[in-house]
DNA sequence: CCGGGCCGTTGACGTAGATCAAAGCGCTTC
DNA sequence: GAAGCGCTTTGATCTACGTCAACGGCCCGG
């Protein structure tokens, strides 16, 4: 129950130069909003922590001593009832932040899906720093209404939508995540397997293979190497997600 | 598609003293964290509004102009798709805060079930003031990040709890609230209808219907008068609400 | 006191998606 | 290159919940 994290490797002592200001996720994380000296006073508190692929980040129950930025990787976010029922809540991706608790102890478990670097935060010295900082405590207030945002959107999905419905909606954002990373929006690439989909949508493995060859076969989506997928009629996904 | 508000009524013109401070939900809602100056500063932006019951507050789409605080009544949040199925993502109660938006319009509809009464902020303003306001920043951030947590309990409910499941936790959820706004938190009050319900949990009215007369025989609630409910078995419901 | 909505409840039946089971298909390992 | 393992796909069947339909209680107006 503990958080197993492959924690030193990748850190350094930052040497003369500050790592942050080469960041290359800077820009579409919670730190993109800092001037050069606020960023060196928050890489000050920052270890860099490798996860493996399969590795855990931190577990539910766990105390929430630290908060975590994506820099490399894939993450899934997962809560669990008593009997394993599994219900992924969300993938995180380079720029994206982990670790918003209200009481001390994370509400979640999270999951490297592919080996994953991130950067470590001690929760308290975070939030001193923030208070200090209004333009980080104004990022994260952006962030989160952003992922309100999206949860809502997830919650109309899981309570409304059918298994095709769910699965173009799925498509549909993972491309635009990747487009607002910067990176190619039509194959994407689907790190995770059937069964972390089968557990984000609210179906099971076989249904959303059924629906895939489904879709396959109506051409709308190709299935390429390297676990991508072509959205070969954007359109028909558009509609199919909304529901005709 | 516009916003339908009964503006004006209720409507005065700050007299000698500051309404704010007598609020009775002041310590639950965002305003909670002011001194008096700044409550000063933040009611002076503030018209106070009321919806009669099944009156629309804001609709999905229309430009983001507004925020507002629910004071009194019970307030229904929902999206729907093209061909009208809905799915309601929140009730909110007094203290709670409505109109979050990340771009400038907003992402969802609100109704009153109930006569209501909301304080309402013009959205610009109330950004300006809270980028003055350290600790109102602070709050809002405190409220968004509990509003995710509740929105992730959600998507496990939704995503891969029973019926009976659902109900059991929907009752706890709504006696939980109750007893945070220091509200009697075991007959538990409905002002929603079935629909309203069903439309929340991702069922149907007929599903909550049958749902409700088996947690009745099996005598772990009791239907009262007034849309009331006496939760008789909170272990039993607790077990359910959890999957044995 | 009577008639007509509007909910909520109950019953009969249908179905999308779950479950159970087995086969295909890369991987890695030796 | 054979054996073995994990993941995906496909097939057959089952079921929780949806759909359709009818009924009953309650309120409200006449």
């Amino acid at each position: 129950m503990a958080t197993h994290i492959t924690a030193g490797r990748g850190t350094r002592p930052l040497p003369d130069e500050n790592p942050c200001v080469a960041c290359e996720v800077r820009e579409f994380a919670v730190c993109g909003a800092l001037d050069p000296e606020e960023l060196a006073q928050l890489s000050a508190l920052m270890t860099q922590v490798m996860v493996e692929a399969q590795g855990t980040v931190l577990c539910e129950g766990d105390p929430a001593t630290f908060l975590f930025n994506i820099v490399e990787g894939t993450i899934r976010v997962h809560k669990l009832l008593p009997d394993g029922r599994r219900q992924i809540t969300g993938f995180l991706y380079p720029g994206d932040f982990l670790g918003l608790a209200v009481h001390d102890s994370y509400a979640y478990s999270a999951e490297a899906i592919t080996d994953s670097r991130l950067c470590r935060f001690p929760r308290d010295d975070f939030y001193t720093l923030m208070r200090q900082m209004p333009r980080l405590e104004q990022r994260l207030l952006g962030m989160a209404s952003n992922e309100l945002i999206e949860a809502q959107d997830q919650i109309l999905l899981l309570g409304r939508k059918t298994a095709q419905e769910k699965i173009a909606s799925f498509f549909l954002m993972i491309s635009r995540r990747a487009a607002r990373r910067g990176q190619p929006e039509n194959p994407i690439h689907l790190p995770m397997g059937r069964t972390d989909i089968a557990d984000f949508l609210g179906l099971t493995t076989e249904t959303v293979s059924r629906t895939f060859t489904q879709l396959k076969t109506s051409h709308v989506i190709r299935l390429l190497e390297n676990s991508q997928v072509l959205l070969a009629d954007q359109g028909a996904l558009s509609s199919i997600a909304q529901g005709q």
